[in-house]
DNA sequence: CTATCATATGAATAGTTGTTCATATGTACA
DNA sequence: TGTACATATGAACAACTATTCATATGATAG
């Protein structure tokens, strides 16, 4: 590491310290990749539905939201691309569920977040 | 709600239980507003590093990603409007700390959802 | 007061993203 | 086989975002 900004002692210790707490820079990308997830209403209002294991449809989606059929569908990839709804095909139909615990818990914590805030 | 896509009986039903799930729509864009400050690597990078009740300078967090200090500026300004950071000006130095635990446990579910995936 | 260091901020720009429209794929049923 | 339904996808466009550059603010030491 440079220390391009400053370059007292105390700085640099500290500096060195810090970075300990850094992971290796590839792994922030495909994080950063899966957080965004959850940086839209839409994908909100999606994950909203599918909680406490409820699993539907395409269209039913669209309906619940009030939103074309064709929009939900391309933020239904974007869930499954980064693992977090899963699509089980019957007939015509697709019908999607959260993938794991893990999604559910997120959102309830990003909630609770902006539930404290004043 | 209207039906739009699909009008069967069943598909009526399951949209009426679904749309419990929902919450009122004003709550999802101040919460995807909160996510998606964690959907940037530079703003997780930041998060990483103070972890751990670490408290840094700005110039000391330029140094340790090698970025300039006025993008990190930019973004803790993103982190602080979310109530993310803290900040304590002490001389000519702001230093910044993470502001509650739920920072770190949602950055940490993050890191275990994509470690999962194979 | 002035020079310097630390931070913040505004404007500009390149890159990304969400939605719509049009259309393709795929399934079921007559 | 043909028609209707359910879903997926590509192109286009407007809106947003992260970084850089230049500069402003603010604090401290001389």
């Amino acid at each position: 590491m440079e220390h391009k900004n400053c370059t007292n002692a105390e700085h640099i210790e500290k500096a060195e310290k810090a970075i300990k707490n850094l992971a290796s820079p590839e792994v922030y990308p495909p994080l950063a990749e899966f957080f965004k997830v959850f940086g839209d209403s839409t994908r909100l209002k999606i994950i909203s539905l599918l909680q406490h294991h409820t699993s539907l449809s395409v269209c039913c989606i669209a309906d619940c939201l009030e939103m074309e059929q064709s929009a939900i569908s391309h933020q239904l990839k974007v869930l499954r691309n980064n693992h977090i709804v899963n699509v089980e095909k019957r007939g015509k139909q697709s019908f999607y569920s959260l993938s794991d615990l893990h999604v559910e818990l997120i959102y309830q914590m990003g909630f609770e977040h902006i539930s404290e805030e004043e």
